[in-house]
This record gives structure tokens, C-alpha cells and sequence, in this order.
DNA sequence: AAAATTCACAACCGCCAGTGA
DNA sequence: GTCACTGGCGGTTGTGAATTT
């Protein structure tokens, strides 16, 4: 693919994309609609035309919607700003670990479904989710030498990371009243949409790669219902560290689990058989494409017919947290070192013959 | 300290399905 | 039936920060 951004830039894209670039092309564009819009990063002006677009009319039709908000943008992309940036219940920032076993379940079981898999994850995009998986998944796969569509690393998944998700949900628990090393490695991310009580904050400003430190964070204008004008009053620290500060990982953990079996967010989530049944069930095919996602309507029935977790999160977690081995949910047991980046090492996966 | 590399993510694209004229 | 428009989805890429050499 060589289109786009992947094509190289013309010279109003250029111009579109640097500082003050939009006045710039709009006179070197002329008037034609077609070349007056704009591509590259959103500035704040722009975010703010469409926050305060919606918050006052709305979610419409995008196309007129930028229009009227006086966006010289495609309501396509309109529609991404604000569902992947914008929308005030958008949570970016750390997956948690209890948001990453979700993401490797589901993507076992649905594949590439990203707003499926996202329907899951309340408040994380499917934009998000897809990154995660190609950055840190397909980056193990990739280390493996697997294919991480292969057999053999969905083995490795179901049986050496995602028990050591589990380990380390535990741990977090364990240590958020104490805040031993798993307190470190807590999640950080806020839940911005469960709180009842708090008004959706925006999150503007880019605005482009790890720059988080550099959002603003517009609130609602709680007079009138609607979102005041750039009315900046808070700008959150790398990672957003003031969040997290806010919650502790016991927090974080509790309400993930929480939002995770709420209904209103879809089916619960039923982990443990799924983690517990060795890939028996899907062994039989062996690796090549039998080993990868099943089909749609496939998936479809068996989400149906029947439900693979058979408990819910604290249920997988209080069993996961026994002593006693063979109740550990039938997780193969591992050393789990330390809980690094590094959630496995080759030598571990040798030992278990499984790559 | 500078250069090179890696990482993370925003934003784009094409494709496709649904809808209405 | 068909055409145009729109929105949604999954795949891909460019970019800047962070890390390593």
C-alpha cells in the first residue's frame, strides 16, 4: 500500500501538516473542497471545534457534521478524532494486566475482530487494542519465531502468559493494600466513564506518539450541559501519572473486574475454563490455518451455544489464588520469575516444549 | 553527547455493508 | 435494480519519544 501518508506527502499535505499549516492551505488550495482539506495531526483549535461540535448537537452525520463544525476535515476522520481520542469515555494510557488477558481470551477467540474485541473493554477503542497486539504481541510472536497466529504461540499464550496474567492480577491485589513491587507495575489508567459522579473530561491535544504529557484535558461545562471553550484545567503527567495516583492498583483491580462483569458492557466474562482447558479443544487441527482464528459465524455460535469461561473474574482469581495446585484452575504450573516485560523466556518455553 | 534503533500510537487508507433516492 | 452516500472495520504507515549503542 503506497497511498496516504504512506505515498509521501504532496506539497498542500505538507502544508497541512505543519504549524499554521490550514490557512496556508487553504490559499494555496483555492476553494475546491477536495484539496482545502486538511490530514495530519489534529490541532487543539480543531479539537475543540469538534468537542464543543457534538457537545453542543451531538453525534451526526459526520460528513455534514464537519462541515458545520467548520472543520476542513473528512467526516471520516472527524468520526476517528472522536471515537478513539475525543469521546470522554476513552481510556488510553497502560493496558492493565487484567485488560490484557481479556485481549488475548478474546483475540483466541475472534481473531483480528478489533471493535468486537473492543466492545469488551469499555472505554479502550479498538484502534488501542489493535496497536497493543501489534506492538507487544506480535512482538513476542515475532522473538519466538512463531507466527502469532500459529498453534504454536497460541499455545504459549494460553499457557505461559496468560497464566502469568493471572499471577500477576494476583499480585496486584495482594500488594495493593501493602504496595510491594506489584503496586509498581499497577496499572495507571483511570476508568474515566464509570464514575457517576465525575463529568467526561477530554482529553485534547496530541498529539502524536508518547507525547502524552502534553494533553489537555478540557472539562465539561457543567452549567449548561455542555463543554466549555478551551477551558484547559488540567494537564496530565506522562502516564498519567495523577490518575494513577488517584487509584490505587487494589482500585484499579477492583473496578476492572467490576466493569469487566458488568452486563451493561456485554456478556460477562467467564475466564477460567478458558484458561484451563490446554487447547485440547482447538488441538485437534493441528497448527497451519486450523490453528487460526475460526470463522465469524462460527465464533457466533459457539459465543451462543456456550459460554467458555465458566466463572467470573473474582471467582478465576480467588480459585487462581489457592494454594492447593490442582485447583489452579488446570493452568500448567510455571515459575513465574519476575513479572518484567519479559513475560516468558525461551528457555521456558523449551522446557515446556511448546515452541 | 550524538547517532541509531526501538517503541508506541495517531491517523490514514481501501473495502464493504447498509440506506435512501 | 442501481447509484451515491455514509459509516464502520481492519490493515498499514509516519512520526516523535524513549532507549540503546
Amino acid at each position: 500500500m503506497d497511498m496516504g501518508m504512506g505515498g509521501g506527502l504532496d506539497e498542500l499535505e505538507v502544508l497541512a501538516m505543519s504549524p499554521g499549516g490550514s490557512a496556508a492551505l487553504a490559499a494555496a488550495a483555492g476553494s475546491e473542497d477536495e484539496a482545502d482539506l486538511r490530514r495530519g495531526p489534529w490541532t487543539v483549535e480543531e479539537d475543540l471545534l469538534l468537542v464543543n461540535y457534538i457537545a453542543a448537537h451531538g453525534e451526526g452525520r459526520w460528513n455534514s457534521l464537519a462541515r458545520s463544525a467548520g472543520l476542513k476535515r473528512t467526516g471520516k476522520s472527524c468520526r476517528l478524532r472522536w471515537l478513539n481520542y475525543l469521546r470522554p469515555d476513552v481510556r488510553r494510557g497502560n493496558i492493565t494486566a487484567e485488560e490484557q488477558l481479556l485481549i488475548l481470551e478474546l483475540h483466541s477467540r475472534w481473531g483480528n475482530r478489533w471493535s468486537k474485541i473492543a466492545q469488551h473493554l469499555p472505554g479502550r477503542t479498538d484502534n488501542e487494542i489493535k496497536n497493543y497486539w501489534r506492538t507487544r504481541v506480535q512482538k513476542h510472536a515475532k522473538q519466538l519465531r512463531c507466527d502469532v497466529n500459529s498453534r504454536q504461540f497460541r499455545d504459549v499464550v494460553r499457557h505461559v502468559w496468560m497464566p502469568r496474567l493471572v499471577e500477576r492480577i494476583q499480585a496486584e491485589s495482594a500488594g495493593g493494600a501493602g504496595g510491594g513491587q506489584a503496586a509498581a507495575a499497577a496499572p495507571v489508567a483511570a476508568p474515566a466513564t464509570t464514575s457517576a459522579s465525575a463529568p467526561p473530561a477530554y482529553h485534547l491535544g496530541p498529539y502524536g506518539g508518547r507525547r502524552q504529557s502534553t494533553d489537555v484535558v478540557v472539562s465539561p461545562n457543567k452549567a449548561h450541559g455542555g463543554y466549555a471553550h478551551a477551558d484547559y484545567y488540567s494537564y496530565s503527567e506522562p502516564g498519567q501519572a495523577a490518575a494513577a495516583a488517584a487509584m490505587s492498583p487494589d482500585d484499579t483491580s477492583s473496578a476492572m473486574r467490576s466493569t469487566l462483569t458488568d452486563a451493561s458492557h456485554g456478556p460477562q466474562h467467564h475466564y477460567a475454563t478458558s484458561a484451563a482447558t490446554p487447547t485440547n479443544e482447538g488441538c485437534g487441527g493441528a497448527g497451519g490455518a486450523a490453528a487460526g482464528p475460526t470463522t465469524d459465524s462460527d465464533d457466533m455460535v459457539q459465543e451462543e451455544e456456550e459460554d467458555v469461561f465458566a466463572g467470573t473474574w473474582s471467582e478465576l482469581l480467588a480459585t487462581a489464588g489457592r494454594d492447593d495446585d490442582d485447583s489452579k484452575i488446570g493452568l500448567p504450573d510455571f515459575e513465574f520469575g519476575d513479572f518484567e516485560d519479559n513475560l516468558w523466556s525461551l528457555e521456558d518455553l523449551c522446557l515446556q516444549q511448546l515452541c
